[in-house]
RNA sequence: GCCGGUGUGGCGAAAUGGCAGACGCACGGGACUUAAAAUCCCGGGACUUUAAAAAGUCGUGUGGGUUCGAGUCCCACCACCGGCACCA
């Protein structure tokens, strides 16, 4: 404390009612057919005790936060903002009737505790466990409403037993696009010319959701691992910021691709902001072009490339491939100048890191093959290139260029002197058509066989591939960036495959999956965990691990931290259950019973899971939903980011800057509730927002006056007294000498008492229901600052501001109901269940009111009329206002309009 | 470069197209106190006129527009934040 005297003992009451809900497991969400306690506040309320059927439960609300990763540094400010909100929101729809669940667990597997194994030898579960101890103590001493009973971690062999479970169905399953979803690889048809075993294993291999694949990966050296695209940014780890490198690797990969389209197609379901499904929907990168296929000029092979303007195919005047692209050897003259050109180019690529590519692509580079192409509508000669520019990963790796019209081609083609030919006129003939890529006219596009001149480019676009299509030369179709996901890493602390290594007759190495019953596999115990000498996952120094009796070797990968985030918010439904990832019944009650919306009710979290986990958990709940194994084909209806906080200089918190703001010890200088309050109060959820220190005081002493509004002061200072001279445990015994103010009575309140009430109980429902936080806090700033010149404090209306209350400072609440209970014997025992007030609108309806009078459009004097005012008499009263007069004077009234109880504007020449 | 978002007092922020700045911080004044802290009450957009009461003018990033009336709607621009970035 700085000195000053504390506004209230929140230090003695927030513990005690912490320990009251763990007691009585205030916050326990009942599962269907769950035996609910008779005695529990859950029952009384809602009059069921029992086992009891989901037809009998109230209806359901999944309130969630993203869990956090348990780090070493303890909770940061910016986690328990998303977590208050979510909690106030858990309590009100308690109140309001719902089975609420809201549950909390540990994103556990991670980098930093397995880099710390590496450097002292401590097994990253220790560490783990540590940190989540101090998670956990530092989230209850804020006083959420969680349910800890479905508490979870990720590295907890319980769980992630699943986690390989639902590998295993991933790597059991193939996307059929007949029936345009997932099912078992059973179901899978041979071709014809699959005939032997080792065929057939290669096909049904090649159809896998999870299959190996032996494409350049992003390579981290400073991590030791590969990482999925979405984890590489400009060249650099996400995590760290290492460079990173393209490396030939094997490695698992998940089929996400499959799912593009219902990726996309589904965000129109889900209730998430704008610019997050902008951001998703950028990740997946629908375009919708043709396939075009080119003749090599004196050879059987032809180059295919993907694009979106068919249209300007008469203005291909050259090709450009990927350097990798297979058929550069091909078609490359042999021992030419260009061969030895290409040899040189590659070489420097291939040297290149990502980082260096993107720095250095501000000039375009390149060299001729040597070979010639074919441009199939109008038979002409155009050189073949390669350039870094074209991504051997994107489309097919080629591209036509069209210089005339494309920025990129353009800038190639000036740079190495190469034709630029218009076959596009832009629409206003001012415009330079030398680099126009919008859309326009078609010109100069004529051959013997097929004109699209004059048409525009929609037109062209679809004359030109429905010709290439008649000819089979090409063929509509659709990409998206979207690639599959690397989910191998080489890590220790990470969920292993269920997977293991033979060899066949011929030795030739091939996987297989473990059956179920093998699971969880569990990591070996290691002396060391870095990677071997050879470049091998930490896993392989394991070798009594690593090799089985009948010769089968395991996989050595781990997967991703992305894996035990995927499908969390399932297991929360039934964290106990030892028989199945989620029970069906339980499923079905949460994520799609009754009125509730299907999926999370909510989802709260930030913005840096925009792309990554959100993206990979709508993937896996989508394969989860083709097999029949959840009710709903997304996870999450709702979502919301929370803004940034950032530290007091406005800056991002960072440790380098010392603005970081440890929660700790705001909580001993001001309480749960008051940080929960700030945090709420700062502004709107999703903005990004400074925090500002004295402004916690400012709702601190906002709590102050509220107490101040129910205790006896004379009562406290004989507590406070009592306090220093009792021994600590007995504090919680000592809050009964406070007595309630004299001015509560448990009298009948009055209409403008009644008004200044429900005007409350509207706005802070309201603003509820749109997660309006400030404005609710707010708004019960304004009655209490009424409320305080009231000379009688009638308990009625006090009681029902402390439901109001509740939700946003659950520790004060409580105390002062029970204080309330004390007098009034209407009041509920538990605070937690009683249901939330409702507002009569009759209570707020005034019999006079003021109306803004205006002349030409600028506000003059104020009126007071009867609500039901005539537009007569307004127009009467506003034309004899005292203000308004000399304004009249000597003009001439044009027109006066009269919005009924809202104002008059009088219009004057 | 492209996409999305945000610009309002000294600060955090409020305002279904209808009295801009609710609520809070900081600040100033008063009450209580020997004094201070705490608390309670009052006042604060800027400018001009006025001894004062009061009145007027201007004011929501900039410039236009729609409207009786614009912080709010439309067009153009500027600044900042976030995302993507040679995606054919």
């Amino acid at each position: 404390m700085s000195g000053s005297r504390r506004q209230y003992p929140f230090h003695i009451i927030e513990p005690k009612w912490q320990q009251t809900w763990d007691q009585q497991q205030a916050f326990r969400a009942f599962n269907p057919n769950e035996e609910i306690p008779a005695n529990h506040p859950f029952a009384g309320r809602h009059k069921v005790s029992g086992k009891v059927s989901a037809a009998q439960l109230p209806p359901k609300f999944y309130i969630l936060d993203m869990f956090p990763y348990p780090s070493g540094a303890g909770l940061h400010v910016g986690h328990p903002e998303g977590y208050t909100a979510t909690d106030i929101l858990a309590r009100y729809r308690r109140a309001c009737g719902f089975n609420v669940l809201h549950p909390m667990g540990w994103d556990s597997f991670g980098l930093p505790a397995e880099q710390y194994a590496v450097k002292t030898g401590q097994h990253p579960r220790v560490t783990t466990e540590a940190n989540i101890a101090n998670f956990t103590r530092q989230i209850k001493s804020l006083g959420f409403s969680y349910d800890w009973s479905r508490e979870l971690a990720t590295t907890d062999p319980d769980y992630f037993k699943w986690t390989q479970w639902i590998f295993l169905k991933l790597y059991n399953s193939w996307f059929n696009p007949e029936t345009n979803k997932a099912e078992s690889i059973d179901t899978l048809k041979f071709p014809a010319d699959c005939t032997t075993e080792e065929k057939k294993r290669g096909y049904r291999d090649s159809k896998r959701l999870a299959y190996v694949s032996e494409a350049p990966v992003n390579w981290c050296p400073e991590l030791g691992t590969v990482l999925a695209n979405e984890e590489v940014i400009d060249g650099r780890s996400e995590v760290g910021g290492f460079p990173v490198i393209r490396k030939p690797m094997r490695q698992w990969m998940l089929r996400i691709t499959a799912y593009a389209e219902k990726l996309l197609a589904d965000l129109d379901t889900i209730d998430w902001s704008d610019s997050l499904k902008e951001m998703q929907r950028n990740w997946i990168g629908k375009s919708e072009g043709a396939f075009v296929d080119f003749q090599v000029e004196g050879h059987s092979e032809k180059i295919r490339v993907f694009t979106t303007r068919p249209d300007t195919l008469f203005g291909a005047t050259y090709m450009v491939l990927a350097p990798e692209h297979p058929l550069v050897e091909l078609i490359a003259p042999d021992n030419s100048i260009e061969w030895a050109n290409i040899e040189q180019y590659r070489a420097a690529i291939a040297s290149k890191s990502d980082l260096d590519r993107t720095e250095l692509a501000k000039e375009k580079t390149g060299v001729f093959t040597g070979a010639y192409a074919i441009n199939p509508v109008n038979g002409e000669n155009i050189p073949i290139w390669i350039a870094d520019y074209v991504l051997a990963s994107y489309g097919t790796g080629a591209i036509m260029a069209v210089p005339a019209h494309d920025t990129r081609d353009f800038e190639f083609a000036t740079k190495f002197n190469l034709p630029i030919f218009q076959v596009v006129q832009p629409p206003d003939p001012r415009t330079d058509w030398q680099g126009y890529t919008d859309d326009g006219t078609s010109v100069n596009s004529t051959a013997p066989e097929i004109s699209i001149n004059g048409l525009p480019t929609f037109e062209a676009k679809k004359k030109i591939t429905a010709w290439l299509e008649a000819k089979s030369l090409g063929k509509k179709t659709i990409n998206y960036k979207l690639r599959d996901w690397l989910f191998s890493r080489q890590r220790y602390w990470g969920e292993p495959f269920p997977i293991i290594w033979k060899n066949d007759a011929a030795g030739k190495l091939y996987h297989e999956a473990l059956t179920e019953s093998a699971l969880p596999v569990l990591p070996p115990t290691l002396e060391d965990y870095k990677p071997t000498a050879d470049g091998q996952p930490p896993l392989a120094r394991a070798k009594d691990w690593l090799n089985l009796p009948d010769g089968s070797v395991r996989e050595t990968n781990t997967m991703p931290q992305w894996a035990g985030s995927c499908w969390y918010y399932l297991r929360y439904l039934d964290a106990k259950n030892t028989d199945a990832f989620v029970g069906k019944e339980v499923e079905n009650y949460w994520m799609k019973s009754g009125g509730g919306k299907p999926g999370v009710d909510l989802y709260v979290g930030g913005t840096e899971h925009a792309v990554l986990h959100l993206l990979y958990a709508r993937f896996w709940h989508k394969v989860l939903f083709d097999l029949n194994l959840v009710s709903t084909a997304e996870p999450f209806f709702k979502l919301v980011n929370q803004g940034l906080i950032l530290g007091s200089d406005g800056q991002k918190m960072s440790k380098s800057r010392g603005n970081v703001v440890n929660p700790d010890d705001v909580l001993v200088e001001y309480g749960a509730d008051a940080f929960r309050l700030y945090e709420m109060f700062m502004g709107p959820l999703q903005d990004t927002k400074p925090w500002n220190t004295s402004g916690v005081a400012g709702v601190y002493k906002f709590l102050g006056r509220v107490w101040r509004l129910f205790v006896d002061e004379q009562s406290e200072v004989e507590f406070e007294q009592a306090e220093t001279t009792t021994e600590s445990p007995r504090h919680g015994e000592l809050l009964n000498l406070i007595k309630l103010h004299a001015a509560i009575k448990d009298v009948a309140s009055t209409p403008a008492q009644l008004k200044t009430l429900h005007a409350c109980i509207k706005k802070v429902t309201e603003d509820l229901d749109g997660m309006r936080f400030n404005t609710a806090i707010s708004a019960m700033m304004v009655f209490i600052n009424d409320a305080m010149t009231w000379e009688t404090k009638p308990v009625s209306v006090l009681k029902t501001f402390l439901q109001l209350l509740a939700p946003f400072a659950p520790h004060l609440a409580e105390e002062l109901w029970a204080k309330l209970s004390a007098v009034n014997s209407q009041t509920s025992a538990s605070l937690q269940y009683s249901a939330w007030p409702m507002f009569d609108p009759t209570l707020l309806v005034e019999s006079e009111i003021e109306i803004p009078v205006s002349l030409n459009g600028k506000m003059r004097d104020v009126i007071k009329v009867s609500v039901d005012a005539d537009n007569a008499t307004l127009e009467a009263l506003a034309k004899s206002a005292e203000k308004v007069q000399p304004f009249l004077e000597g003009k001439t009234i044009k027109k006066i309009i009269i919005v009924p109880k809202k104002m008059v504007n009088i219009v004057v020449t």
